[in-house]
DNA sequence: TTCTCTGCAAACGCTTTGCACGGAT
DNA sequence: ATCCGTGCAAAGCGTTTGCAGAGAA
């Protein structure tokens, strides 16, 4: 319950009423590794609380992410994944079983250098491609595909 | 025009038949910088091809994509852009105009340890902020906002 | 003739909006 | 009594799909 202390405190911070709701939505995104899009999260958390609608953990969500206490998770272009990491780390897609991975972004701090002058809030490292599991069914398979 | 050679080599090459409107695509989409939506595409060139349907200009896109001629650019969550340059870069969207720019990826060529065995085929890198222009504007308004 | 590219229109999926209810202060 | 978080339903927006017509080989 104390982790819910400091939630709250993150919410008030920002300026976010730490309402019942909002609380849980936080926790849940800080909790998991899995990027969830915002069903993701209301599938989950219905379950603890049946009254909970997609609206409010679309609303809480956006909150969120304007409040820089999330991250927008982009590497799908149909949809939003959320991320409650605020560590600088990156993200792979595998196009096979299109699971993400996350990865520690390389310690290259150095900015392009076309980008003097901005302001750089945000830095996403986006890689796609196959994964190892997949790679290794792909292989037993050997040329099985006819 | 014989840019439109080049072209119809690579699409034939990509087992993609070089009709006139995906040519056309593929031309636009490699002479601008502009990380183009579908519809971005579709209404430049719907001045010349004054039947051209957006159904097309997706489906063209699609294919480009999939043949790796063309990059997705996933920058924002609720809509496509495309890339014609395969070379290795980076994107930079500012919060406040919108606008997306190039630059080129830092040339830090390791990639980070958790992904060995991972087949990485495609490099993203997305930056966010606002940029040089937005800056300056805001400066010179100074508290002026109300 | 056959193949497939094209285009219209409808379907689709996810997110946002409008509005009213209800709990908290 | 006021504020605002919440939830339902509908609208919105870009993309995809189904199907029929046209053009190329």
């Amino acid at each position: 319950m104390r982790q819910t202390q400091s939630v709250r405190d993150r919410l008030l911070k920002a300026n976010i009423k730490p309402s019942y709701h909002r609380v849980r939505v936080f926790e849940y995104l800080m909790a998991t590794t899995a990027h969830p899009t915002a069903e993701d999260v209301f599938e989950e958390l219905v379950k603890e609380i049946p009254t909970l609608s997609r609206t409010t953990v679309h609303n809480t969500l956006n909150l969120l992410v304007d409040a820089g206490l999330a991250h927008l998770v982009t590497i799908e272009a149909h949809q939003k994944r959320f991320d409650g990491t605020t560590a600088r780390h990156g993200h792979f897609q595998c196009r096979q079983c299109g699971k993400v991975y996350d990865f520690l972004a390389p310690a290259n701090g150095n900015d392009p250098p076309e980008l003097e002058g901005f302001l750089i809030e945000d830095r996403e490292l986006y890689f796609r491609g196959v994964c190892r599991d997949c790679q290794e069914r792909e292989t037993k398979k050997g040329g099985t595909d006819s």
